[in-house]
Parts: C-alpha cells; structure tokens; sequence
DNA sequence: GTTTAAATTAAACAACTGTTTAAATTTGTA
DNA sequence: TACAAATTTAAACAGTTGTTTAATTTAAAC
C-alpha cells in the first residue's frame, strides 16, 4: 500500500486536497477540482475511479512518513519529559504544514457518513498510541511521571487542544490580535505549543 | 432574537439537528429533511426561508440559555477549584446531552464557507471566557493559582479534549471496549471529566 | 512509419439539488 | 355558514451532481 502516484494524480490531490479543506469533502464537486487543476472532469474517474476513491487516495498520499518520524524520535537519546516535549513539537509542526489534510480527518472521517473508510487511519492513531504509551511507562518506571493517569486520554488533551484552537482560528485571531498568517502561525509554534507542553509536564508529574 | 419558534418549526429543526449532526449541512438535502419529518419540502422555505436560515434558526435554538447556567455557577460560594470542577463538568453535560448541535457547529461554523453567521457564536464564546476569566483571576488572587497560565488557551484544552475524544468516538470506543453507548456515555462522565479536571488542576496549581 | 497502448476530450447520462409557483386544504374569525 | 388568512400540497423550475461513453489526441514500442 505505498503511495506510488504520479505526476497528474498528485497534481489532483494537491487541489483536491486545498478543496476539501476550504468547502468540505460533499462542498466540492469534481468540476471544481477539474477546474482548478485544468484537468478534464474524467481524468477524476479515470485516475482513481471515483470521488470517495480519490479521498481515500489523498489520505494514504499523505499519512505515510509520519510513523518513521515517531520511530525516530523513540530511539533517540534523550529524558521521558523531553520526548514527551519533542513528540508534542512534532505533532504540532506536521500538523501545521499539512492543515489540510488533518482538517479534513478531523471533519469527513469523524463523521457517521464515512466511518468505513477507517481502517488506515486507525492505524496510524494506534501507532501514535502505542509510542506516547512507550514514552510514559519510561518515565514511570524512572519514577518521574505519577502512575495514576489514563494514557489514551493524554492525546485528545494534546491534539484536541491545538485542533480546537485552529478550528476557532478566526475567533482567536481576533481575541488575541494576530492579524497575519506570520502572527497566527509563530503564536502556535511558541505560545500554545508551550501551553500544551506546560500543561501535559503537570499532569505527569504533578502530585496531588 | 429570543427564540419563539412554533411546534411545526421545533419539529423540522429537530430534524435537521439530527441529520446535519450525521452527515454535515451540505450531505443533508431538504428532501431527506422533509422525508424524516414527514412534511413538504416547500415547508422549509414557506418556515426558514433557505436552507442557510435554518441553520441559523437551529443555532439560536439551542445556545439560548448555557450563558444563564454559566452566571449561575459564578455565583455560587464555592472555592475556585471547585468552581473549575463545576465548569468543565457543566460544559461536559451541556454539550453531552447536546452533541447534535456541538457537533454541527464544530463542523459547519469552523469551516470557512460560514465565517458570517458568526455573531452569536462568538458572542457566547466571548461570555464563556469571561466566566472563566472570572474563576482564574480569583483563585490567583487568593494565591492558589500560578500565574503564569494563558486563560484563552484553557478552554482549548478543555472543550478541545472533550471533542476530540467525542470526535474519533469509535476509535475510543474500540480500544476502551465501550461497546454500548451506556458504557460510552458514562466513560465521559466519570474517567473523562475526570481526567480534564485533574490535567486542569495541575496546570494551575503545579509549581515547577 | 506503423502499430498499440495510454491519455485526454466533449458530450451525454440520469439522479439530485434548493427554491418557487399556483392550486388545494385546513384553520380561525365574524 | 361565509369569509379570510394560514397552512399544506404536488408539480415544475433551472442548476448542479458524479459517472460513463465513444471519439480523438498523444506517447511509446517496434
């Protein structure tokens, strides 16, 4: 199952992809993606047999390398809190450059409407999973990170908070006054990146 | 702009609550609308006007009185930490006997396709912050909450928790074997609220 | 240069979209 | 009962939807 597209089915994920992300997978016609891309509406069909194919397509084209960047950080050197702190970096900065495509996880495979598609997607979460569990046995077992918290629940503490704040971007761009791109972006790459940071450090280590 | 709909309109907008909630505001057609309430399709327009201001309608419909239960709680004589306790487990049942209506505004009203309709959204946001606010800075005060926290970005982790577990539902509830939605339910209202009220704490009141 | 396969095109397909119309029915009022 | 207003209906509207077709162009192989 390795992404082996070529030049013209990429170019057709590329827009489909910024589409889907701006008006919604059901919001997007084929023509508007044809047009975009200056394909002929067939070239859809015949590339990758219909629109829900082309879906599933953008989503392996664009979830393969992030599991060899976790194994990485893994085996690296360093504490179970400065993993912890890494793998909260990473996700953030991936996450980041690939809006689109996490916004459309986030809303098209959240839904009841397409929940069959799941199945390379579960696996990637359960990779993840498994990783930041490895992470926090370690620091457990070195007695730095308190035993009585629920493992599963830190990522949605982790990813639900970025999501949430980048799916109110509007509302928080206004309250917190970042008028451009460059304010919105640097903002989460230093200051909600180190709430999230700041906040999963109190939950692991503080004791009550 | 109370909400004076009658039983005709409360009966459509229930509907759709439901099915914008399963499959999205353009995955829905007025016809399946009208099917599912068992009146003409002409009934939407001669009620809302369009498909867009029944949205609207259905958005005024439900955020009329969560700003109330709010000014209820801060007026309660309670320690901060259990005012925040009481928060987060009030925002958890709201939007828990509520998910229809949460769901379709996490999907449809951070889309930017929908960035007008905004006004009464954020200005029950901009209410729910500020109680919050309220909470924080009391608790600082009395010197028993760090100060160095950014209040906007904890109702991100908060309500971004919540919805991101709510959100990858069946993933969740394969891997805690929440088979039944009893089960799922009340995972939410203890292990869950539990966990945010416990991540919440720390956050505030870990010295590092 | 000829042959064969791949890529691209315009056109048509039937089904579905939100909305409007004008007629029919129900309801409330005098 | 008679009248007027509100409600409900079926039908039609003009567009859009995803997909398929058959013909044409381009590229590759020999």
């Amino acid at each position: 199952m390795t992404s082996n597209f070529n030049d013209k089915q990429i170019q057709i994920l590329q827009v489909a992809e910024t589409l889907f992300a701006e008006k919604g997978f059901d919001g997007t016609s084929i023509r508007a993606i044809a047009k975009l891309a200056q394909i002929n509406i067939a070239m859809v069909s015949y590339y990758f047999g219909s629109k829900e194919r082309l879906l599933e397509a953008l989503l392996i084209y664009r979830t393969t390398d992030l599991k060899k960047q976790l194994e990485n950080l893994l085996q690296e050197d360093l504490q179970p809190l400065e993993k912890i702190n890494k793998l909260i970096e990473l996700y953030i900065s991936r996450i980041s450059s690939n809006k689109g495509i996490y916004r459309i996880l986030h809303f098209e495979f959240s839904s009841k409407k397409r929940e069959q598609n799941l199945e390379v997607f579960t696996e990637l979460r359960k990779g993840n999973l498994k990783a930041l569990e490895s992470i926090i046995k370690e620091g457990q077992q070195k007695g730095i990170f308190r035993k009585d918290v629920i493992i599963p629940l830190i990522t949605p503490t982790i990813l639900g908070t970025f999501f949430h704040f980048h799916m109110n971007k509007s509302f928080f761009q206004n309250l917190l006054q970042l008028h451009t791109e460059d304010l919105y972006n640097n903002y989460i790459k230093t200051n909600l990146t180190q709430h999230i940071q700041q906040t999963i450090k109190a939950l692991l280590i503080y004791e009550s």
